[in-house]
DNA sequence: GGACTGACCATAACGACGTTGTGGAACCAT
DNA sequence: ATGGTTCCACAACGTCGTTATGGTCAGTCC
């Protein structure tokens, strides 16, 4: 246990405690959880080794939170804000195509960068309990990007007439399916993984009505 | 419950798994555990009331299994088991693109009859402790179901001569991750569900290669 | 100034959990 | 009978999420 040890007897203990002053238990709480999940998956995340990291009792997490479920949920919000930030980087180009495939590397890239809070991002639990309508936003505008970029394949003539959101909801899935396959059950390489993450693209590009050898040049193998 | 049909078993028996205790405590402990999974989630299943349901203590969990997660483990491979027959349940026909359509609705259907099991059968915990030989090609008969599918489209003529492998893949994402985010976002209703998979089965045809119009023959919205 | 109020957290406890040690009962080959 | 093995009941340990209780401290109103 690397704790912070109580060696100020002789000093003045009525002093103050100037060792955190200004930052608040709340981020501290998140960010101490977010990083233990990053480390050791879900299970290594407890309510009491979370408030020991910060340097408080368990008693922290319920007056912020109201409990351990919510503590993850506010971890998995913080994660689909980083999933919008990645996302948003990728700035509209003149080739909306090449876009979706520069949206699906990026979004791999977050599932790789930290796959378990990727993992709890996505389950059950998490997803219900997003009530409120700014963390909906967060998780919605993820996916507003990938329609975004489909329609303007549709009035660029790229692919054919049709629902952008039922075509975007068809990229997602093969993007999300593809990387939960490669967490979950490990291909052979991550090589193996981005050829067949453009491959993907590619295929469904041409299949919503992209001319095959331009779909080609805008999704580099 | 699950049809154990042994017909090809020519040799004796009691050689290995000897049916003569009453009923095999190890047989009721899985489905105990599966029958929770289904109904409550995977917490809902404790190696306490698994054992209770069942009749008996918790040592009986160790005994058998050695802990929780062999228990869990052999959950899941159980319901691999289910996934391989309902997608042996295809029969391949002369249209192959029509038979990866079927293999996506077999896949989703088995999904949607038991969520928590199809969750907890991809999950990190569960596919990193199929080391045996057996459980793994359990897990990738699944997979080469549908390699088999496409490499039939390959040799008809409909998908370009590439790799089935890889397409295979491909068509495994987006079938797999449209599941994943129908039962973790949960979609507007299983209509548009049904539908967005149609879709994405007839665009990966086309990408790989078939007619627009023979993939549309083929996989009926 | 002094009392009141609310937010915040330290302490301790409760019940449930996974796991283990101990030991007993049933079975089987000798 | 005898020794060995398999299987499980019982009780215990440590950890977990959660709750009850009470105390500290900032702000506010008299």
């Amino acid at each position: 246990m690397s704790t912070r040890s109580d060696p100020p007897a002789e000093a003045e203990p009525p002093a103050e405690t100037p060792i955190d002053p200004s930052v608040d238990t709340r981020a501290e709480l998140i960010t101490a959880a977010a990083r233990m999940l990053c480390e050791g998956g879900p299970g290594a995340i407890s309510v009491r080794k979370v408030a020991a990291e910060v340097g408080t009792s368990t008693m922290a997490v319920y007056t912020h939170f109201g409990g351990k479920p919510e503590l993850l949920r506010a971890v998995c919000i913080e994660g689909f804000r980083h999933l919008a930030t990645r996302l948003g980087r990728v700035r509209p180009s003149t080739d909306p195509v090449a876009d979706l495939a520069g949206l699906a590397r990026a979004y791999r890239r977050h599932a790789l960068a930290d796959p378990h809070l990727f993992t709890v991002m996505f389950s059950r639990p998490v997803t219900d309990a997003l009530t409120d309508p700014d963390d909906q936003m967060a998780a919605l505008s993820t996916f507003l990007v990938l329609v975004d970029a489909v329609q303007r394949a549709i009035d660029a003539g790229r692919f054919t007439p049709q629902r952008a959101d039922e075509l975007a909801l068809e990229m997602w899935s093969g993007v999300h399916g593809l990387v939960s396959i490669e967490l979950g059950a490990g291909l052979q390489s991550t090589r193996q993984a981005t050829r067949t993450l453009s491959a993907l693209v590619r295929h469904l590009a041409v299949g919503a009505g992209d001319d095959r050898d331009r779909a080609a040049a805008s999704v580099p193998v």
